[in-house]
DNA sequence: ATAATAGTGTCTGTAAGACATTATCAA
DNA sequence: TTGATAATGTCTTACAGACACTATTAT
């Protein structure tokens, strides 16, 4: 049985710089959009990867060089159109990363872009990174999802401050703290920290070891009250 | 560009039947498993459908005759080992349907199985399938979605019994109405029912029609969107 | 001490659940 | 009437946000 049809898959790889979402795209090397940035991704390798999600990491891992920590499938892109190459399907992971992450790899041909000043990307890939945005923005409300975007460590303030970046909202310091630690996620680390001038440091704290093993991560929903059908 | 990857779709169709949530099957006319009850697919067909939700509405049609109030792109499963023929994808869709829908079709190759009661099923559907109640049960907490089990009109006990079917679990009366009032998608029609017996007959809602039109949440981009390369 | 930020205690308003009451049908 | 279920009023509880207060650093 053989097919026309395009297989492949893409990476959204988000990660905070200069506190705002920013997402890494790669130039490419072959057409099509040859030398455009576009969304790092690839064909599926029949005899390399043992199903989509490994291809995804093959990809993170050789096109990066980044082995992310938290790796999710966030919806599969297909149609007649959306490849100039003909009828495709894409199958689309999205991954977060601390930005130490994208600079020890330091890659040329990566760059970080605002996702507030993309302008047209090769595909429908300016579509899918809004779809991801969505999704974290929705995650964000009532998982840890966002604890993936800090560092090895991090205070508090700082977690709250990324949050407040995916959700592009202010929060409730109480309230955010409140849920953390019903979350049961970070631990505290032993040192002190955060010489940011004249004021008092903060704690620091780490991801706890079992949600760093897990590749992907499942959340529990807590209650939500409104509409989306 | 060719390649040997399967490429399919699966649509998982849930109804209430017997106060229980079902799931349709149907029976595979031609290898592999052929004669086994699996979940309506087939290849996607690169002439006739645009993108892969028209080839699960294609399927639902030819195969099922139907056509779904809702339909949502659940997961893609992909692997080597998932389809004896080989490394295959197949981008999974559901479809939330009342029983007389179903009926409705009448074909003899259809069966509707409670999901308590699967066994094993072809290929890797019975995870398809969990993965489905997973979702709709996760859905059901905050949105209008298990609507579209209800028939064309039906009473608030009986829409409350439906969210109870979907979440496995009792709701509170008055939450529950406030919830659906707050959600605004229903609305009464005139006339009244529920001749159950010697007990007051309950009022009769529908789905406003607005919710009727729209076919899933993600809308459906026909055009090239990609830049000239 | 002062400035600056970290961390916590506590009050209040909102929304959900529990429970009770009233409403409306058939027999 | 009675029995059964629909629909609603109201009290209680739980939790999120607001706000204030205390804590800890450098200068």
């Amino acid at each position: 049985m053989e097919s026309n049809i395009i297989q492949t898959i893409d990476v959204v790889l988000l990660t905070i710089k200069n506190e705002k979402l920013h997402v890494a795209l790669v130039k490419r090397e072959s057409p099509p959009f040859q030398h455009h940035d576009a969304l790092p991704g690839g064909y599926v390798h029949e005899q390399e990867d043992s199903d989509c999600l490994d291809s995804a990491l093959r990809v993170l891992r050789t096109k990066m060089g980044i082995r992310p920590p938290y790796l999710e499938q966030l919806e599969t892109f297909s149609g007649k159109y959306r490849d100039p190459r003909g009828w495709s399907v894409s199958v689309v992971y999205f991954a977060l990363v601390s930005l130490e992450v994208i600079e020890a790899a330091d890659n040329p041909l990566v760059s970080l872009v605002d996702i507030d000043d993309l302008k047209d990307l090769p595909f429908d890939h300016l579509k899918i990174i809004r779809a991801t945005v969505n999704r974290i923005r929705n995650k964000a409300q009532y998982s840890s999802l966002p604890c993936f975007l800090a560092g090895e460590t991090f205070t508090l303030p700082a977690l709250q401050k990324i949050y407040e970046i995916c959700l592009d909202d202010t929060l409730n310091k109480v309230s955010f703290r409140r849920k953390i630690a019903e979350m049961d996620v970070i631990e505290e680390v032993a040192g002190q920290l955060s010489k940011q001038g004249a004021c008092r440091p903060a704690r620091i704290y780490r991801l706890k070891p079992r949600y760093l093993e897990k590749l992907c991560t499942r959340q529990k929903l807590k209650f939500r009250l409104f509409i989306t059908p």
